[in-house]
DNA sequence: CTGAAAGCGCTTACAG
DNA sequence: CTGAAAGCGCTTACAG
C-alpha cells in the first residue's frame, strides 16, 4: 500500500508547521488563522488526497469513535436488524461499529468486551446472556460507557433499554382469553434471564386474572442449545392427552418458525384447531397459509434509543437511563375469535 | 473510566524498563530474558490486569488486526449469514470486524471504504454494489489488501469468492426441462451486476441447449427500490396470457419470499399449477406448504474462503485468488416432474 | 541480560 | 497569526 499523506507531508508542502495544518483541517482557532494560508492549506490536503489517521487522532484524544456491539448471533435477523439499525444511528453521529457474536454464552462475551475494550471503543451495547451478570457489574463499577439491549439485569443499576416482556405476553394471553380461548400453552426458553422470566409472569398473571387456572404442562421451556427437537417435542405435549391447548404462544421468532412448521407438518388447521400467536415480525411469516397474529417489537426504536443512550452517557459519563418499550399486539386471523363459527365455513 | 494500566505502570511497579515489559508480554526474546523478572512482570501485569491498547500497538505497527466489511444490508439474512461466518472466521486469527450497509449505493459504499481506511483497517472484505467499479479499480491502485465478496467485476482483476452464478441457474432450468417444464419463467434483478447478468446468461444458455426459444417476456426484471410492487407485477404477467409459464425460478431470497407470498395469495398450487425453484437457504421455506426445491450457496464455503484469502493476502500482498463456488440444486417436491400425474391425486 | 531513545501521526497548551 | 515541543502507549533497532 504506498504511503498516506500525513499532516507532515502538508506541512512540508505548504511550507507551514504540522500544527497549523492540524487546526486549519480541523476548523479550530479559525479567527486567529490567515484565510490565505488556510485556503492554500486546504487546497494541498485535497490535491494530496490527505485522509487523517483515525489510529493516530485516537491515541491522543482518547476516542475511537468505534461502538462495540455484542449480540447473541448476528446471524439472527433479531440481531442483525438490531444491528443495521444501530448502525444506522451511529452513523448519523460519524461512529463505526465493531460487532460480534456472543452465542449466548458469558464466557464469548466476556471475551468480545475485552477485546472490544483493548482496541478502544467509546462504548457497548450488549445483549447480555445468562451468566453475564458479574461481567456487566464490573463494567459499571469501572465506569465503563455501555447500555443493555434487549435484556437488562434487574439487580443491577444499569442503563438498559428492552422490551415491556410481561405487557408483551400479558396483551397478547389477554386477546386470547377475550377471543374465547381457555386452554393456552406457550413455548418459551428454558433460561434465566430476566426477559424471559418476564414473559412467564405475563402469562401467568394473564391466566390468573381471568380465573384460569394455570396447568404446569401449558407452560414448555426448550433449550437454545436443541431448539429444532425440543420445540417439536414441546409442542406434541401440548397437543396431546386429553385436553389438548387451544392456543399457543411462542415467544421468540426463532420458536414461532419451529412452532409454525410443526403445524404445517402435522397439518393442523389454523384457528380452528388451534389459535397461534407469534413473537416479532418476519417475512417468513408471511408464507404461512394463516396470517398470524404476532407480538410486534419496536425494534426501530429500541436500536435507536439503545444507541442515542449510549451516545449520550458518552457525552454526560454517569448518568442512567432505564426503557422498556411496549410490544404491539398485531391482531390477525391466526386468533380469530374461538366461540364464532369460522367464515369459512359458509363459504 | 479509572485509568487502564500500562507498560509504564508495570515497569514502575516492578523496576525495570519499560522496553523489557514489552519484550516479556510479547513473548520476545524469551531465551535472553532473566527467568525470575520475566515471571515477576507478568505476575504484576497479572494482578494489575493488564490490557494490551491495541490503538498504540496499532500506530507503531501498522496493524489494527481489524477487517471492515461491506454487505449490502446487514439486516438481509444473506448478509447476516455472512457476516457471522466471516466473524468467526476472522476471530479464530484474532481479527475484529468493522461492519457496513452500502444498501446497494455506490456511494455509500465509498463512504464505507474511506471510513474504514481511516480507521486503518487491514483488510476490506466487500460485496460490491453497481457503480463501484471505479472505486474498486481504485483500490487495487493503490495495492490495499481486499477481496470481493458474492459480487465481482470481470474486467477487474481483483481478488473474489464469489457464486458460479451461471452454473447455478442452468442447473436449475435444465432440472426445471428434464422434469417436463417448458415455459419457464425467471424473476431477476434489473441490475448490471456481473452476477446478475451470469443469471440471466445461465437462464439462456439452459433454454437454447434444449431448443426452447426464449421468450423475452418470461424474463422478469425488478427493481431493487421497488421490490414489493415489481414483484407482484412481474408475478401477475408471467401468469396471465394465452401460455402463461409453468415454472418459475426466483434469483434471490427476497425474490423468492415475495414469489412464494404471492402464490400463497393467488392460492396457485405448486407444483400441481406453477413449479417453483427458490434462492438461498431459509427458515421460511419451512413455513411454504410445498417443500421448496432451491439453490443453495455454499455459504459457509464463500464466507470462510473469502476470509482466508483476504488475511493471505495480508501476509503475501500482492497475489490475487478468484473463485467461483458450485451452487448445489436442492431438489425437492416444488418442482415434481410434470408429465407424472401428481401423487395427490391418487389420495 | 537490560534500557535509553526514537518514532508511529496526531493534538494542544504554551510561548512568542 | 504561527510554531516548537510534549505526549498519547506502544515497538524495536541499537548500544552496552
Amino acid at each position: 500500500m504506498n504511503k498516506r499523506t500525513s499532516l507532515k507531508d502538508i506541512a512540508g508542502a505548504v511550507g507551514v508547521s504540522i500544527t497549523l495544518v492540524s487546526y486549519v483541517l480541523n476548523n479550530k482557532k479559525e479567527n486567529r488563522i490567515n484565510k490565505a494560508v488556510a485556503q492554500k492549506i486546504r487546497e494541498v490536503a485535497k490535491a494530496l488526497n490527505y485522509q487523517p489517521n483515525q489510529i493516530a487522532k485516537s491515541l491522543k484524544t482518547n476516542k475511537t469513535r468505534t461502538l462495540g456491539l455484542i449480540v447473541a448471533d448476528i446471524a439472527n435477523p433479531f440481531s442483525a436488524s438490531l444491528a443495521r439499525i444501530i448502525e444506522d444511528e451511529a452513523d448519523r453521529q460519524q461512529y463505526t461499529v465493531l460487532f460480534g457474536s456472543s452465542d449466548e454464552k458469558a464466557q464469548k462475551g466476556q471475551k468480545l468486551i475485552d477485546t472490544f475494550l483493548n482496541r478502544q471503543v467509546d462504548g457497548l451495547l450488549i445483549a447480555a446472556t445468562e451468566g453475564m451478570e458479574p461481567q456487566i457489574a464490573d463494567l459499571q463499577q469501572r465506569g465503563i460507557p455501555f447500555v443493555l439491549i434487549d435484556r437488562y439485569f434487574p439487580h443491577l443499576r444499569t442503563s438498559y433499554v428492552a422490551l415491556n416482556n410481561y405487557q408483551a405476553i400479558y396483551t397478547a394471553v389477554q386477546h386470547l382469553i377475550d377471543s374465547g380461548y381457555r386452554r393456552i400453552g406457550m413455548v418459551t426458553f428454558n433460561s434465566s434471564l430476566f426477559h424471559i422470566s418476564e414473559r412467564a409472569r405475563g402469562y401467568q398473571s394473564a391466566l390468573n386474572d381471568n380465573n384460569i387456572p394455570f396447568q404446569k404442562r401449558w407452560l414448555k421451556e426448550v433449550r437454545v442449545d436443541n431448539l429444532i427437537g425440543d420445540v417439536a417435542k414441546a409442542f406434541r405435549e401440548l397437543r396431546t392427552g386429553q385436553q389438548p391447548v387451544e392456543a399457543i404462544v411462542f415467544t421468540s421468532n426463532s420458536l414461532s418458525l419451529l412452532g409454525l412448521k410443526q403445524i404445517r407438518l402435522l397439518d393442523i388447521r389454523v384457528p380452528q384447531e388451534l389459535a397461534v400467536v407469534g413473537f416479532d415480525e418476519t417475512e417468513a411469516y408471511d408464507l404461512f397459509y394463516a396470517p398470524l397474529t404476532f407480538i410486534q417489537q419496536p425494534l426501530q426504536a429500541m436500536g435507536q434509543l439503545a444507541t442515542k443512550v449510549l451516545l449520550e452517557t458518552l457525552a454526560t459519563p454517569g448518568q442512567i437511563t432505564q426503557a422498556n418499550l411496549d410490544a404491539t399486539l398485531v391482531i390477525q386471523a391466526s386468533t380469530k375469535p374461538h366461540y364464532l363459527p369460522s367464515p369459512e365455513l359458509f363459504l
